[in-house]
DNA sequence: GCCGGGAGTGAACGTCGGTTAACCTCACGC
DNA sequence: GCGTGAGGTTAACCGACGTTCACTCCCGGC
């Protein structure tokens, strides 16, 4: 009983390997999606169980502690916008205006793909240990960096400390997403908020 | 013992009348402090009335428990941003150009000045009863409503579910102010935000 | 000079939630 | 066939925290 098998999937897709995957991910997504809902202190351990099928100290066959399981959720987040940021600046060439645009498509893909974890990313931190809270955010600074080089690279008169706020200020333009979920269909959203960010960013 | 006279002071000032301010306003500023740092169920009772020099249980003096204060302290952000909006829209006249400009410079000074508000608005919302939410959500609505009607005007073109998104990012970008705290003036970060808000409305 | 009530204290209570322990049960490799 | 280990389950433990209670202290009005 309990019907373990045919679990309540998960209607987001989170990002890489989609295919199959392992208890361990079925739980990192069920629990982002439920810490986004009610924070992660609302959200029990049986809470994350029951969106996988199972019970709540099932949870301790796939993780040491309810806050590593949300150490690794930030830190894989803050991981794969830093690989991702400087993968697209790469791969922009030379010039900074293409540089800031391929980051802001970067963004805004990111954070309509992921409304979840945007939420959990800025809400939760403080709810983690002090040196893994501080390996989040030094991971997040790094890329928060790959972003003022660029802005300091197009505004040079500009101090690098405008820059990083100009920066923060962009995040907060982009992850505006799960504030207004929906109700303008994803490419028109993404094109609006391509738009904004970009003029923000160089007004 | 416990020399209860001579709390320690919150610094940051929260708004209206800040001349001596009574126990309950010395509660909700120190509550709004620590909830904006740690999340307000990481902060015990026993925390609030620390940081006012009294022991946990005197709270109960002056609320009728923990979460009728985050109660009235998210309301009273709501109203006044509400009812500020409101005011600063009817004093710039009929021009929506000037209008957009005043919400802008209100919402600026709103989270320059209450970072901690800021942050409590949008990440403890979730932790309160179901009806205190919903008067919540409605003064909010009723706000981002003050914002649509001005940037409907400008983009007439534009459907309202856009004009919505477009206010939603705004504020994402004004109050990011909480992260990027402190390495730029006062003036200067007004004067950054407030023209990137600017750009953003009306690119 | 009393006295009534507002404000605070320390102790106690109950609950909730993270964590652990002990036990079960398949699916396999040998 | 049988031990073994991965993955679950239920029950129990335990600390933290919101809340209540009985009591104290102090101050303003009569």
């Amino acid at each position: 009983m309990t019907g373990a098998a045919t679990g309540g999937e998960v209607d987001t897709a989170l990002s890489a390997d989609a295919a199959r995957p392992s208890r361990r991910e079925q739980i990192l997504r069920a629990a982002a999606q439920l810490f986004a809902e009610r924070g992660s202190r609302s959200v029990g351990v049986d809470d994350v169980g029951a969106a996988v099928g199972v019970t709540g100290p099932a949870i301790y066959r796939h993780f040491a502690s309810k806050d590593a399981m949300l150490a690794e959720m930030l830190e894989g987040i803050s991981r794969r916008l830093l690989d991702g940021g400087r993968e697209r600046v790469a791969a922009a060439g030379p010039d900074p205006v293409a540089q800031l645009r391929a980051l802001i498509a970067f963004q805004v893909d990111f954070a309509l793909d992921n409304p979840a974890l945007i939420t959990v990313q800025d809400r939760d931190l403080g709810s983690l240990s002090d040196d893994d809270a501080a390996r989040v955010r030094r991971l997040q600074r790094r890329y928060v960096e790959v972003w003022v080089e660029v802005l300091a690279r197009l505004r040079p008169q500009e101090g690098t400390a405008a820059s990083r706020a100009r920066a923060h200020a962009v995040f907060g333009l982009v992850n505006s997403t799960p504030h207004s979920a929906g109700r303008v269909s994803r490419p028109q959203m993404a094109g609006l908020l391509a738009t904004m960010a970009e003029a923000a960013a160089t007004a």
